[in-house]
DNA sequence: TAATTATATAACTATTAGCTTATATATTCA
DNA sequence: TGAATATATAAGCTAATAGTTATATAATTA
């Protein structure tokens, strides 16, 4: 079969990363634009230390990148990570969250990266 | 696009259900054949109570099905369930395990199914 | 340069998850 | 029917996880 292997350890490591509501749905946002702290804070309503700490884990397995734009940091799913081959297929069955986006848009608290 | 979709809430229930080593395990070896509690245990070394308590939450969110043959209760999985189809491209990816089951063979420790 | 804004991190707390031990139930077999 | 085998479940313990509060760092702006 042509289909990418992964070892079991690791693909229950990152599923078990993947398994939480908040994660999931930053990797979804994030495998087509890139976000910053600020507006997922404002997007799932809760702490900047929370946020944080949820993107800490992503980027320590390195499925997420950040990227420093003057005050602010995106984050943006890392596509040459070796594993994305692994989530993309999940993130794909996903449904589009980007009216998340759009509501901050509307809002006038996008933050739109230059 | 013709991607199935899956509700975020619902998604990560069963990653996070899947991100646990002893259950992606068990899923990827029961996608393609029956197993009972016993080889788990064997296969797994470890307690009948961890690996019923297992199952237990497969079954509860409907990824596996049991069915009893004499004293034995074998775990297949749900080919039927709703979301199979998100859960089967996950397995696909995952290394074949059935030399788990292959050891208990030459061992003359696999039931087998009538 | 001082105040403000964005983010990270550390310490603490509460909740959750997994395992163990003990026990109950169901089936088989002598 | 009684003993043995297979499985499930409940209770308790411990470890891991997620969130909060407090604080530190870095960049921006007045």
């Amino acid at each position: 079969m042509l289909q990418t292997t992964i070892e079991m350890e690791k693909a229950a490591v990152i599923l078990k990363l993947m398994g939480d509501k908040t994660r999931l749905t930053m990797l979804k946002l994030i495998d087509n634009q890139a976000c910053c702290v600020c507006e997922f804070v404002e997007i799932f309503q809760t702490s900047q230390p929370s946020i944080s700490q949820h993107l800490r884990k992503l980027k320590d397995l390195g499925l997420v990148n950040e990227e420093r734009k003057g005050q602010w940091i995106f984050y943006l799913v890392n596509k040459n990570n070796e594993y994305y081959s692994f989530i993309k297929p999940i993130l794909d069955q996903l449904p589009n969250q980007d009216y998340k986006l759009n509501e901050l848009e509307e809002k006038g608290t996008r933050i739109s990266c230059c």
